[in-house]
DNA sequence: AGGTATTTATGACCTAAATCATAAAGCGTA
DNA sequence: TACGCTTTATGATTTAGGTCATAAATACCT
């Protein structure tokens, strides 16, 4: 996360977003950096049946996107907006030249960059090798450290959500969350999960 | 990937292992940078019933494993020897030390890290979104173009790598191999598979 | 307050891939 | 060249989770 003075001095400019509309699409070319100032956005893939595929789930104040810049490629997923967003869009050369007279948020990004690699790595150890409500227990307690909780954690996801982050179904994450709830491995207090 | 005289220079020091050995297991803290000189290196998990979830391979000369001392947490795979190798060590604060004295290679390091996020995007986009045909060939048209490859590829992995880096089965590979091969989407020569 | 959309819930059924078992082919090496 | 190990192969059977259908509960909006 870039200090907002500091985009700004580079040339930023701001970007506001309704729920459901898309910054950008899979395969668009990266132009910019973009920081979230308020509101929160998802890079996400949809198959041919519309079925989602969430990439990342980001909120203010966190940047998104930063690889496809980075590593100049085409987006691999689309960003899509969560809840009513506010940006800040740094173009690409600005954004190169910023880190260039910068180095120390390169090593920070390098840091942001290494825990969502992290989080990969977390995810695709469960998928296949471990069954549903496992995956979905795991990937709780992750989302738990990761907002250093200490105590009662509550969820912030639809079971949809969920499903979408782990590439199982609803139906299948409602009832291993239910089930998860009676061996008293997590919380449901009307509707809401807690860890 | 990082110049071994720069390396040396930082106090960098030389490590031989031989196939099977591990460099760093699940969990281990981080203390090194690595850079494979000759041999390869895979990154992987092994759950209760000794089934292998692979999370990255990597050749000479690339470098693996940053990302742990880079976010600061503990690895969350093995460094499992491939083969035979022969690796350059450097001790994280001296590693912190020469990042911050050559800025250039941060911005490569961003780059590589970058790259290999778009990899595990584009395996999770397929997991569970298409079968188990679609999932092969997709990995296998990923590592074509990545290896720059134009006309035929040989894919140099036995199916049982292709199983456990996609999550998939022996057999399951086996036979979608198989089909793949009689629909002409990919070619197997005495054994070996060509894209 | 009433109407609509979203989220959660549940049962019945189905299917792709896992699992199990067994073997043949190829490869390294002593 | 024979032995063992790894890899590929193939059939039979099982199963976890997907799919489909239907509905209740809750949230959301004007």
């Amino acid at each position: 996360m870039i200090k907002i003075e500091l985009l700004k001095q580079y040339g930023a400019v701001e970007k506001k977003l309704n729920k459901g509309e898309f910054l950008f699409q899979e395969e668009d070319k990266a132009v910019f950096y973009y920081q979230i100032l308020s509101g929160s956005m998802k890079m996400n893939n949809y198959n041919e049946n519309g079925q989602e595929t969430i990439q990342g789930i980001f909120e203010a104040p966190r940047s998104f996107g930063e690889p496809a810049i980075l590593g100049n490629f085409p987006y691999p997923a689309n960003g899509e907006v969560i809840e009513k967003a506010h940006l800040i869009c740094l173009e690409k050369s600005r954004f190169f030249q910023l880190l260039k007279e910068h180095p120390e948020i390169g090593i920070e990004l390098l840091q942001v960059l290494s825990k969502r690699l992290r989080f990969k790595a977390m995810l695709s150890k469960e998928v296949k090798s471990y069954d549903a409500e496992h995956q979905i227990l795991t990937l709780l307690h992750y989302l738990k450290e990761n907002a250093n909780g200490e105590g009662e954690y509550l969820v912030n996801m639809t079971r949809q959500t969920i499903a979408n982050l782990t590439g199982l179904r609803v139906e299948t994450v409602i009832r291993a969350v239910k089930k998860l709830n009676i061996e008293e491995k997590i919380i449901i207090r009307n509707r809401k999960i807690y860890v």
